[in-house]
DNA sequence: CTGTTAGCGCTTTCAT
DNA sequence: ATGAAAGCGCTAACAG
């Protein structure tokens, strides 16, 4: 039914080695030879099964990667920088979204190496020591996408979400606001959410500023929290003059709870955020944000990974790729 | 080295067979039996090999889905639909991307059945002569998401574009609208670009109303694109009074230039749109737009994939998915 | 209920 | 440059 080598070699007139060889480019073949082989492979069909070819040489050419929502557009982004450098570099990818949910997380890093992936990529919220322990039964490397963990004993690609938010709330503070509030993400979330806190909070001390319980609201990283948060601190009796929310989504929700009010972004409230999602350009006003690499990132820890799953020496392990502030026109100078 | 079904059932004292039937619990085994077994899987940390199951059984449990672009949130969308199905089913996905050409389609359709996959989902633009041939070669089950064939003859999971487009421009028409413009996309994409543009055709000519050249612009789909094409009826002499565009996201483009051109959205001009992404009420004024399913799609294409997978009779394996008119804010009546 | 025994389709020494 | 043969780790009859 399905041709195997040996068909292909009977045809051929040669042994499956030989076969396997021109299949896999081996030099050792006279031209000639490989030539009938071509033909024969041709002439049957003949398709390698790739199965067959991991079991025996230990070696699937497929990287596992853990993320935590593919509908997520920053994780998209980061997954096609993933897939690009996988593509360039011959491996294939096996996808599984496991939501940040711990017991799932584990789970798929658990059936990925089931499944003998050369090496995992895991994006994902906390690192706990469950995923250490699941970790370090790894016979593959693995190496932590658009996260760290605290430790930093695994291989990471991110960027830094402290002095990232640091900055974006730095600009703030430079074009005059000083009665700035925070739309936070989850504080619980060391690696994003309470990053982007501590660099708030960094920013307001270092220039004399009061770090102030109502004037910080946690969202859940998605729109509607954002018009939420921005809606509770539009009807309290402190307005905020300028806002910074830990992510592009939770920005466009706040500005837009703003116009709702009547009010005007940036004239009457400056608005800044991290993320640089393409949707920070199709809002108006455009969003002032500080420009994640997303699918620098993918592409990095890619491009790391294969270095770690063909044994090259890596001097760095712990990579951090740089971030940028986009002015647009979501700032204005008080 | 790496321990495997032989050592666990040296330790606990049975036969490999009997291991194996644990491990996939096959209910003809003692509770004592299995009971020791899982103890020597325990304590030996034992982890089944996938390839070598997958060898030895002709199923790897994991189906191949090749997907234009995983940065793109409809077909992010998709996918998640597809991975949460096929999470259900204990499938795991592996996802290429092929930026719907032609080629590298057809390649990765081949690398994917090398790789022994129990299925494949297909998600692209064109199904040409060569994707049949690629596809009759394969000995599973294929479906195709989100795109059809012509002829009708592999399985598909669609919405039907031209209705949608229909619906659209008709609301437009029920509004009282008559001069109606089309951002469309590719003309030269039958399953999408060129149906979307048929529907709109219709419902202008079951009105009565001339289809006029200039009033129809090809745009590539993506919110730049809308901008420009909204800006050029804007500048000729004969100005719509609605636009009608192929996506949400040239959809978007065309308020921000209508705005930008010192006009109001629905007021001066309506819009309306096909896609109902999660932008869609991410802008101001929120976009009335005809809602694909395109969770659905990938849920159901998956679905779909699995009986056939099963070898389960199915009557229907052409599944067109109903579309919704999602009223929102960008349209007015004249 | 459990064990024996062939493979699954390929790679990889080791010879030649 | 090529072939022979031994696995890779597991499942699936088959026998008992």
């Amino acid at each position: 039914m399905t041709v195997t080598i040996y068909d292909v070699a009977r045809e051929a007139g040669v042994s499956m080695a030989t076969v396997s060889r021109v299949v896999n480019n081996n030099p050792n073949v006279k031209p000639q030879t490989r030539k009938k082989v071509f033909e024969a492979i041709e002439q049957l069909g003949y398709r390698p099964n790739a199965v067959a070819r991991g079991l025996a040489s230990k070696k699937t050419t497929t990287v596992g990667v853990v993320i935590p929502d593919i509908s997520n557009s920053i994780f998209a982004e980061v997954a096609r920088g993933i897939e690009d450098i996988a593509n360039m570099y011959h491996y294939n990818i096996i996808l599984c979204n496991a939501d940040k949910k711990k017991d799932k997380e584990i789970r798929v890093v658990n059936t990925l190496l089931e499944k003998q992936v050369d090496g995992l990529l895991f994006m994902g919220g906390v690192v706990t020591d469950e995923h250490n322990q699941a970790f370090r039964t790894s016979s593959v490397p693995i190496v932590l996408c658009a996260t760290t963990d605290e430790q930093g004993a695994i291989p990471s690609v991110d960027i830094d979400h402290e002095s990232a938010a640091y900055d974006a709330v730095s600009l703030l503070i430079a074009k005059g606001h000083r009665n700035i509030a925070m739309i936070a993400g989850s504080l619980q979330d060391p690696a994003l959410g309470y990053a982007r806190f501590q660099g708030y909070k960094r920013a307001m001390t270092e220039a004399g500023l009061k770090v102030l319980d109502e004037m910080i609201r946690s969202g859940n990283y998605r729109y509607e929290s954002g018009v939420e948060a921005m809606n509770y601190f539009l009807e309290s009796d402190n307005r905020p003059d300028a806002v910074f929310a830990a992510t592009d989504e939770m920005a466009i929700g706040a500005i837009h709870a703003i116009q709702d009010h009547g009010l005007k972004v940036p004239d009457d409230i400056s608005v800044v955020s991290i993320d640089n999602t393409r949707m920070a350009s199709m809002v108006r006003p455009q969003l002032t944000t500080v420009a994640q690499p997303m699918y620098d990132i993918g592409a990095v820890s890619m491009r790391l990974l294969t270095k770690l799953m063909n044994k090259e020496n890596v001097e760095q392990t712990r990579i951090v790729l740089p971030h940028e502030i986009i002015q647009r026109k979501s700032v204005a100078p008080v």
